[in-house]
RNA sequence: GCGGGUGUAGCUCAAUUGGUUAGAGCGCCAGUUUGUGGUACUGGAGGUCGUGGGUUCGAUUCCCAUCACUCGCCCCA
């Protein structure tokens, strides 16, 4: 029985579905190729430690939320569980590295094994854009901007908020980690117990926490801005200066952290109220000790990720573009099969959507023509075929002529439809 | 991984203090209609009541476990 289910947190693709996901694939893609974002994919399975590494020994995708399938001699073999270090590791791989800046767009699935939820699945899907070499802060803004693009493009720019911080450079974040653990350490006990875990991981990370009694305390804590040196705030400012000029608008928010250590800089999310606690719905930042992390030369960049199933989540139907009805071809019986097959190709030939309708009488024909949604009938019987006529009825309006062959292609225009 | 909720037909939901054959709407199939669909009417199929165990003369109903979904936390897109 529990074979026949789909492993846990992971999700067949419906038609219905599915189409939202191309949908939201397709217009990204679009809009990514015109802001000059090649697409590339990577594979699913990456060595463990291209993410160790990258994204840090301590966060819960490292520790625990990773898919490790294959184990031969000393290889550890992972599902990505995203997709940044992968796209890292590809230019490296593939000695990209001499020609700056690249430019990329990648769409796909991650692994990640947590917990289950609305909007948080085990396979997930995501959307994704890196921009390599390139440390001008216009660099950040172009990244947001393709983002913000690509949701207005959805519809749904209204529906999301994109919040902005800085976690500064290294040397900046540092004398504020130093600071905030000092402060933090101070109250310690007093702190909620997955914050006090923290504090020796990612003390940044309090910064999020949702415990009401961690916010107070945070009240009084020391600002990330106060640490910042000369570079990374006029960086920060560079970039809001960009983002205001292209009218994206946004809201400054001093807790908002990136779980992952190879961030640093510009950290931005669009988030959403309207999907419960996974609110997030795209999100990136800068990360520009990442290839070095990985063993590489020093190259920066910026970037983001977007899941796909959460923003399919906020699309409604109505939203996406409509289907193209068929053209129902109608033998009226199996001795006009034929016939009714070499009309389909000849109409799909012309790039017509043709409907092959199968058994069955003319009135069952009809009844299967009008739940495929058909706009129209071609039907084929004896009267049709000795005299090369097919008769054409409108399925909406009931209305019906019969046309020589020849006049199809005619008449189809008239109807709008060529 | 932690805490709460839910699980009855393909879908949305009923089923009285535990009681014999588990119902409805929608959908599906067929007929009324052998060269005309949609509407209408008539009929039909479809359930091991998520799964396993326990209590009981008897469990969809009570208890335990388990699985899945879901809400919040953790984390993240």
């Amino acid at each position: 029985m529990t074979t026949l289910q789909p492993v846990r947190g992971t999700h067949d693709l419906l038609p219905l579905e599915h189409r939202k996901h191309s949908y939201i694939i397709d217009a990204a893609r679009k809009v990514a190729a015109s802001y000059g974002f090649l697409e590339m994919a990577t594979p699913l399975l990456e060595f463990k430690e291209v993410f160790k590494r990258t994204l840090g020994d301590v966060s819960d995708i490292v520790t625990k939320e990773m898919y490790e399938i294959v184990k031969r001699g000393d290889e550890e073999i992972v599902l990505r569980p995203e997709g940044t270090a992968g796209i890292a590791r590809a230019v490296m791989s593939n000695g990209l590295t001499q020609s700056m800046p690249l430019k990329f767009f990648y769409e796909g699935p991650m692994f990640r094994y947590e917990r289950p939820q609305k909007g948080r699945l085990r396979q997930l899907h995501q959307i994704g854009a890196e921009l390599f070499g390139v440390s001008d802060s216009m660099g950040d803004v172009e990244v947001i901007a393709l983002a913000f693009d690509i949701l207005k493009v959805l519809g749904l720019s209204q529906h999301v908020t994109l919040e902005i911080n800085t976690l500064g450079d290294d040397e900046s974040r540092k004398l504020y980690r130093d600071h905030l653990v000092a402060y933090l350490k101070d109250h310690h006990a007093s702190l909620s117990p997955d914050s006090q875990q923290r504090l020796d991981r990612n003390p940044l990370r309090i910064l999020d926490t949702k415990d009401e009694g961690d916010k107070k305390i945070l009240n009084g804590a020391p600002l990330l801005t106060e640490s910042l040196n000369a570079f990374s705030q006029e960086m920060f400012l560079k970039i809001q200066e960009g983002l205001n000029a292209l009218k994206i608008p946004f809201q400054l928010n001093p807790h908002l952290v990136r779980g992952l250590d190879y961030y640093c800089h510009i950290a931005f999310e669009f988030t959403t109220t309207e999907l419960g606690s996974q609110g997030t719905v795209l999100a990136g930042g800068r990360y520009d000790g990442l290839m070095t992390t990985m063993g590489g030369p020093s190259i920066p960049g910026v970037g983001w990720a977007g899941g796909i199933d959460r923003l399919a989540l906020m699309l409604s139907e109505d939203a996406l573009p409509p289907f193209i009805r068929p053209i129902a071809i109608i033998p009226m019986d199996e001795a006009f099969d034929i016939k009714g097959l070499e009309l389909a190709q000849a109409l799909r030939g012309q790039g017509h959507v043709v409907e092959m309708t199968y058994g069955g009488n003319l009135g069952k024909r009809l009844k299967k023509a009008n739940k495929m949604n058909a706009h129209y009938a071609f039907i084929l019987g004896e009267a049709e075929v000795a005299s090369h006529t097919v008769t054409l009825k409108d399925l909406d309006t009931g209305e019906q002529t019969q046309l020589p062959r020849e006049q199809i292609g005619e008449w189809l225009k008239d109807k709008g439809i060529s």
